[in-house]
RNA sequence: GCGCCCAUAGCUCAAUUGGAUAGAGCGUCUGGCUACGGACCAGAAGGUUGGGGGUUCGAGUCCUCCUGGGCGUACCA
């Protein structure tokens, strides 16, 4: 189908009727703020498409019975709109209006012409907007939570850059700091033990094998060399030489599970002479929300929601975590975001009330940082948790997950559910290629899709140029197909403003399903080619709906399974 | 102790941010292919939404207390 990328959506159906209305209650005398009009989406389908508790809302301020008032308004409202052909007041007093056969099929129309551009909006109004997540301390491979972070944050920079955001993906990298010495010494053990020394692992070390093997990198006459030197030396040295290493894995392993970042933020930039930690202290200095005690800088983030005052620089003279990350925010700031979403691990989230507070010191707006956590993952295998032990023989990182169930099953499963919600994911479910796995359901409609269009091509019927045909259409089955296709934009926007990328997963299972029925009922290519033209149509709309339902979810549309 | 998150069918989870009779998948039971992919479809059973109280036309959703779990509560990151 050809893509036309410039049609104008026009105005939507529910804008139609929050004017109609509007309208409405003018005629009665009563000047009503579009803010308060207020539509959704009956559960039942027989209240309609589009409901409006309006009247129940406003009849009390009014001192009338709501059902009475609704039918006031109800008989005010305009007919002329050919997109609505039933409008009732139902129940304690809602407003019911259902879409007219013609709407659903301009619609599917709608949907051909415009491709993958179907559902594009201006939600965002272009602004600038930027997500930071996964961030992982660079100091062992991903592990399961991070790519429940990276799968969560890469659907949903999809579904803001759908909706009209400006939007920006960045991997903060804590490449400095007493970890990387921490790390540097558990490589210097590792090294030892493989030139045959008897040396005690540190005991805070990081224990993972995945030293020995960087370990077994170094060459023996170079390592020696630092051997010679200073402890100190030497441990930042192999703290140094084995970030680079676990970064560059860390990017291969993203990379592998199909998520870029447009930037990798180094930590170490904000140290700098001049940089942003310096700034950041001045400022909160300069705001007098800084004090010492016991050797140490303190901020007074319990004036600002925090459970307690935080330290800043340590008697010793080192700044915090804390301070590097409110630096690091400093640095969001001066590059102008709009707007910055971070996602944080479920250990992090202590950090949000205090991050938000720095934030709001050095200049930020209410609202200008959205923390999101994700919770905990737990794997699940024939009923029984895995253990996930760091040193592991049992896997526990990204990678592992991805050699096992596949970076589609992975995302999709990670995506079915709230973020801030913990999750159990069940790897022998994960695993099966079989109907019992809900992202087959999808992926399957997809290809039968694909599928039944080759045949009807080879039958000899086409896309039509005229989609008059359209009118045919009319069926139980494809009415309800067309109504869950029409939903597709107004979805997008919930997702994007309530942060929630699930509800496009819940969603591609919704369309999937009522595909699978229309198809089960209606024979798409038969004798009748007007008819067959029509449901071709009607298919290729849901194959689209789909395909872009899941190029958001970072998951793949086969054509063939 | 204090703070934040979570608790919904046997299991894993939804529920349009306060809407109407709380919905899916898995599992269980019953049925459906001589035409486009049966990796599918139809039906049944399954609930005092952890518990008590409150707010209102209306509560799984909001406020409060209780129970049970997770995380945080470092001059770690």
């Amino acid at each position: 189908m050809v893509s036309n990328r410039s049609e104008k959506p026009g105005l939507s159906a529910r804008s139609r009727v929050t004017e109609a209305l509007e309208k409405a209650f003018r005629e009665l005398g009563q000047e009503i703020d579009r803010e308060e009009i207020h539509l959704e989406r009956p559960n039942d389908p027989s209240h309609g498409d589009v409901s409006c508790n309006i009247a129940l809302v406003e009849a009390k301020k009014l001192g009338k019975k709501p059902r009475d008032f609704a039918a006031a308004v109800v008989e005010r409202l305009s007919r002329e709109d050919d997109f609505i052909d039933r409008i009732e007041v139902a129940g304690p007093g809602f407003i019911n209006f259902s879409f007219s056969r013609k709407y659903l099929v301009d619609q599917v129309a709608r949907i051909n012409r415009l491709g993958g551009a179907y559902g594009d909006s201006n939600l965002g109004g272009g602004r600038k907007l930027q997500v930071e997540f996964v961030s992982a301390n660079p100091t062992g491979p991903l592990v399961i939570v991070s790519a429940r972070a990276a799968a969560v944050g890469a659907a949903l920079v999809e579904i803001l850059k759908k909706t009209g955001y400006a939007v920006e993906t960045e991997y903060y990298l804590n490449d400095t700091g007493s970890q990387v010495k921490k790390l540097g010494e558990s490589l210097l053990a590792r090294f030892r033990q493989r030139l045959g020394e008897e040396v005690d692992f540190p005991e805070d070390g990081y224990p993972g094998d995945y030293l020995i093997d960087i370990a077994a990198q170094i060459s023996p006459a170079q390592g020696r060399k630092w051997l010679e030197r200073e402890p100190g030396e030497a441990a930042t040295a192999f703290g140094t030489f084995a970030l680079e290493r676990i970064i560059a894995w860390i990017k291969k392993d993203l990379e592998d599970f199909g998520v870029r970042f447009d930037v990798y933020f180094h930590e170490s930039g904000l140290h700098q002479e001049g940089g942003e930690v310096e700034q950041a202290l001045r400022i909160f200095r300069e705001k007098e929300v800084v004090y010492k005690e016991d050797g140490a800088s303190w901020f007074r983030s319990s004036e600002f929601g925090d459970e307690k005052d935080r330290v800043l620089i340590r008697s010793d003279g080192t700044p915090t975590y804390f301070l590097a990350d409110a630096a690091y925010h400093l640095n969001k700031l001066k590059r102008g975001f709009d707007h910055v979403v971070d996602i944080f691990g479920p250990d992090h989230h202590g950090h949000i009330s205090r991050l938000q507070a720095a934030a709001a010191v050095m200049g930020a707006g209410p609202g200008w940082l959205d923390v999101l956590t994700v919770q905990w993952v737990r794997l699940i295998e024939e009923g029984k948790q895995i253990k996930m032990s760091k040193r592991g023989g049992e896997f526990e990182t990204l990678a592992d997950l991805v050699a096992d169930v596949g970076a589609d099953a992975s995302k999709f499963f990670f995506l079915m559910r709230k973020t801030n919600a913990h999750l159990d994911f069940n790897l022998t479910l994960a695993r099966k290629e079989t109907d019992e796995n809900p992202v087959y359901y999808v992926q399957y409609a997809h290809a039968r899709i694909s599928s039944v269009i080759e045949y009807a091509c080879q039958e000899g019927v086409e896309f039509p140029g005229d989609m008059s045909c359209l009118e045919l259409l009319g069926e139980p089955e494809e009415l309800e197909l067309m109504r869950n296709l029409v939903i597709f934009p107004q979805l997008l926007e919930g997702a994007a403003l309530a942060n929630e990328p699930h509800r496009l997963t819940t969603y591609t299972q919704q369309v999937a399903a009522s595909f699978h029925r229309f198809y089960h009922i209606c024979r798409i290519v038969s004798r009748d080619t007007g008819l067959s033209q029509a449901r071709l149509l009607l298919v290729e709309a849901t194959r689209i709906v789909l395909a872009e339902s899941l190029r958001i979810l970072g998951v793949s549309a086969p054509r063939k399974m």
